[in-house]
DNA sequence: GCATACGGAGTACCA
DNA sequence: ACTGGTACTCCGTATGCG
């Protein structure tokens, strides 16, 4: 029979003498279904030398290795664009591939073995062409559910599923969950601390609190919770945290009440694999944490913050701070606090899934990594992905991802601004920059020429600067894959301008152009990563000197035509903003360098200080764009960064410091009065590395040890927010963390020397006022305060 | 013995 | 655990002065 199915998840089920893979979906009809593939057959290559013979190869590994081989064919390939003669050598155990691979490595007349380092299910995935979270239709045949897996029906695969091109998503059964633990002794562990409160959140509009009885045992918290998995049986989790610590902690907290956390669809127990995700047999376990790199405005990613960010969820409801949990939990009059923010935590996350799983499945689909862990695997391994799709249609063998020294090399040109302030200035920018140069001149692994080769006969693109040359003809493996990126996305937008932005179809085709749009930018940068399975350093590196040169001779152009540039940086220039002559050297730019340039933002107004990188603008609209300043960085405090981008307005709009004066003026004062909260005083910096390893004693380390000292787990990646309080000694001996400061014990000063006034100065400086002159007269002045300034 | 200068460590930004 | 270019603070020691 046929069945039309659309892709959950898809795992590979060993037994001690079978290997099958598992392929769970949801068929038309809405039923839950596993589909099991019993015709895998794993394979790698053997790629010979030069003038070896197949044949003998053949023989000898017949000879050594019958009892693991089960079939051998010579093909003919491609490996970085050069034809090879290997031997595709089917394996009859897949879990050995790896291990046949490396012993055939050794023979006589082998170079290499490759693709035996690619996972079962996504082999299986690209060489079908079956792709996660798309819709297929596979020949089936039912079979009686021995296994017992939690599904409407189990069928076993006559022939590999045909994708079918449906761009819809079915209507999936989603449950967030958000959990609370308690301790008193800083960070929970689950060898000591129950898990007291889980808040859950159901797409049937279902909400639950399961909570720890009186003596704060979890045991039956446990229990119920994994029985409501399984009875509401969802196709999605979604947690925030759970790929670091909830699903370890859960299924610890389980083991010691000898419960077993076995709510997925085949009775196993929630496990971590490739990419440090956890993954649920039958069920999408996604932790929306892994998409907070995609929002850098949010600088501290907790998970409100995160909501807030993407407008989810009760804006500025309480939340309670990890150091309180354990005090609001035994309060009686608090706990109800807790319960809500857990409550809420859990339509937090409820609400991000249902903003981020779209792009999740678009990303899925493009890179094929399944939905469960795309968005765990970092940018370069979903271009690896995508690459290695590509390179199987194409017939080019995977390299493997070899251990090689990193050399840096020479990036983008930035061009030092014009300080101070300057009138109707326009942003020049090259569309896609780096993708469009390596369109351009062929720039790929496989079009790369040695230096010792000659140019071959279609001749070849030589880079400025560093000389390198690529291939004319024929195109690249990089400009087919970006080529083929752009295309689809200028279709995707297209379609798109037919549609209302209010219909499913819309937002599911802006969550592709999203994807293709990120996957399309990663490319110049995958090129430079030396964990690149196809890095070849020369890439990256004539890339970024096409850019430069690009760059420098647009920036002659602008001023040959009477456009003065007073910036520039990578793929943009700021430029004086004429409109017919703009236009014209558009055109110029065009014929001069084959790319496309478009205007950006024409500012009315733009403000430089010496240093590249950093300016504020004012736009038609009157907003302020404020770029690289402190400002827009996290790890200046609130008050310092509002103080700034208050003289930057002042300044902008009425190009002159006087008012900016006596409001930070203001500022200092209600500062030294401490009218402010404490919270416009915290600094937040992240720990690159456990706090032990740091060489010197910085302030936000030493804040950090104060946090280790009570308990609290903190290493690389964690965000310290600290203040710094009166007292002796020097300034690392006088910080502490933000939850245990009180704003009486604040270090005024400080702040006001090492926070408001450098960020203010940074401004004023150009209109000469230093922050000694700010200094003075702060201190003399009796000033108003904040109040009376508006 | 103390203030200041300066290089290195550390972080976060822009493209 | 995709790249390089850049600004900036703070630490910690070297340096210079008295």
């Amino acid at each position: 029979m046929k069945l039309v199915f659309w892709l959950l998840d898809i795992n590979p089920k060993v037994d001690e003498d079978t290997f099958e893979l598992w392929l769970w979906g949801i068929d038309s009809e809405g039923n839950r279904v596993l589909l099991v593939e019993r015709n895998f057959a794993a394979y790698f290559y053997v790629v010979l030398h030069g003038g070896a013979n197949p044949d003998v190869v053949i023989q000898e590994i017949m000879e050594s290795y019958a009892v693991e081989v089960a079939k051998t064919e010579v093909v003919s390939r491609r490996f970085f664009g050069k034809p090879v003669t290997a031997i595709k050598v089917t394996c009859k155990n897949p879990t050995k591939t790896a291990q046949v691979a490396k012993e055939l490595r050794k023979l006589n007349g082998v170079s290499d073995c490759l693709e035996d380092d690619i996972r079962a299910a996504m082999r299986y995935l690209i060489d079908n062409g079956v792709v996660p979270c798309g819709w297929h239709e596979a020949e089936v045949a039912e079979e009686p559910n021995t296994q017992k897996v939690r599904v409407y029906g189990v069928f076993s695969l006559l022939s590999s599923p045909k994708p079918l091109d449906n761009p819809n998503v079915p209507r999936l059964r989603t449950l967030a969950f958000s959990m609370v633990c308690y301790s008193h002794e800083g960070t929970p562990k689950p060898d000591r601390n129950p898990t007291v409160l889980i808040s859950t959140v159901a797409s049937n509009g279902e909400e639950h609190q399961f909570v720890a009885d009186k003596n704060n045992n979890d045991k039956q918290l446990l229990n119920d919770f994994n029985a409501y998995i399984k009875k509401f049986d969802p196709d999605v989790i979604v947690n925030y945290g759970g790929n670091a610590t909830d699903w370890t902690y859960l299924k610890s907290r389980s083991h010691k009440h000898n419960l077993k956390l076995d709510f997925d669809r085949a009775g196993f127990e929630p496990h971590t694999s490739v990419y440090g995700h956890v993954s649920v047999t039958g069920i999408v376990n996604v932790d929306v944490a892994d998409f907070s790199d995609m929002f850098p405005e949010v600088k501290v990613k907790t998970l409100a913050n995160f909501a807030e960010h993407l407008g989810v969820g009760a804006a500025g409801s309480g939340v309670v701070e990890d150091v309180l949990v354990a005090e609001y939990w035994d309060n009686p009059k608090k706990r109800p606090e807790l319960e809500r923010f857990s409550l809420e935590s859990a339509r937090r996350v409820y609400g991000v899934g249902e903003l981020l799983v779209d792009f999740a499945m678009q990303m899925a689909g493009l890179t094929s990594l399944p939905l469960d862990h795309v968005m765990t695997a970092a940018t370069g391994f979903r271009v690896d992905w995508y690459l290695v799709k590509l390179a199987q249609k194409i017939g080019e063998l995977v390299p493997r991802r070899l251990e090689q020294q990193y050399i840096s090399y020479t990036g983008g040109l930035v061009l030092s601004p014009k300080p101070g302030l300057h009138d109707n200035i326009a942003v020049l920018d090259f569309k896609s920059m780096y993708p469009n140069i390596m369109i351009t001149y062929n720039i790929s692994p496989d079009t790369y020429i040695e230096p010792d080769q000659p140019d071959p006969e279609g001749g070849s693109y030589k880079a400025p600067e560093v000389g390198y040359r690529f291939r004319k003809t024929p195109p690249g493996f990089y400009k087919e894959a970006l080529t083929y990126l752009i295309n689809i996305r200028g279709e995707l937008r297209q379609k798109m301008l037919a549609l209302n932005p209010k219909t499913v179809e819309y937002r599911i085709l802006d969550a592709r152009q999203k994807a293709v749009k990120i996957l399309t930018n990663a490319i110049y940068g995958y090129a430079g990563w030396v964990g690149a399975r196809w890095y070849i350093k020369p890439v990256a590196e004539a890339a970024s000197a096409w850019g430069r040169h690009i760059i420098l001779t647009a920036s002659q152009l602008a001023q040959q035509a009477g456009l003065g540039v007073v910036y520039g940086d990578t793929d943009s220039l700021f430029i004086n903003y004429d409109k017919a002559k703009v236009d014209q050297l558009q055109k110029d730019i065009k014929v001069e360098l084959k790319l496309d340039v478009e205007i950006g933002e024409v500012y009315k107004r733009i403000f430089f200080t010496e240093a590249k990188k950093r300016y504020a603008g004012l736009r038609q609209d009157g907003t302020l764009d404020v770029v690289g300043l402190e400002v827009i960085r996290g790890d200046w405090a609130e008050v310092a960064k509002q103080v700034q981008e208050h003289v930057l307005e002042i300044i902008l709009k009425e190009q002159t410091h006087k008012n900016a004066v006596s409001y930070v003026h203001s500022v200092v004062s209600d500062l030294r009065h401490r009218k402010l909260p404490l919270d416009s005083l915290i600094i937040w910096k992240t720990l690159t590395k456990p706090p032990e390893q740091y060489a010197v004693r910085a302030p936000h380390v030493e804040a950090a040890k104060l946090l280790l000292e009570k308990g609290w787990r903190l290493g690389s990646g964690d965000k310290v927010g600290y203040v710094v309080v009166a007292g002796k000694g020097a300034l690392n001996r006088r910080v502490k963390p933000h939850v245990f400061a009180k704003l009486d014990e604040i270090d005024v000063d400080y702040y006001v020397t090492n926070q408001v006034l450098p960020a203010a100065a940074r401004i004023l400086e150009f209109f000469n006022v230093t922050q000694k002159d700010l200094e003075k007269t702060t201190k003399e002045e009796k000033t108003k305060s904040l109040s009376e300034y508006f």
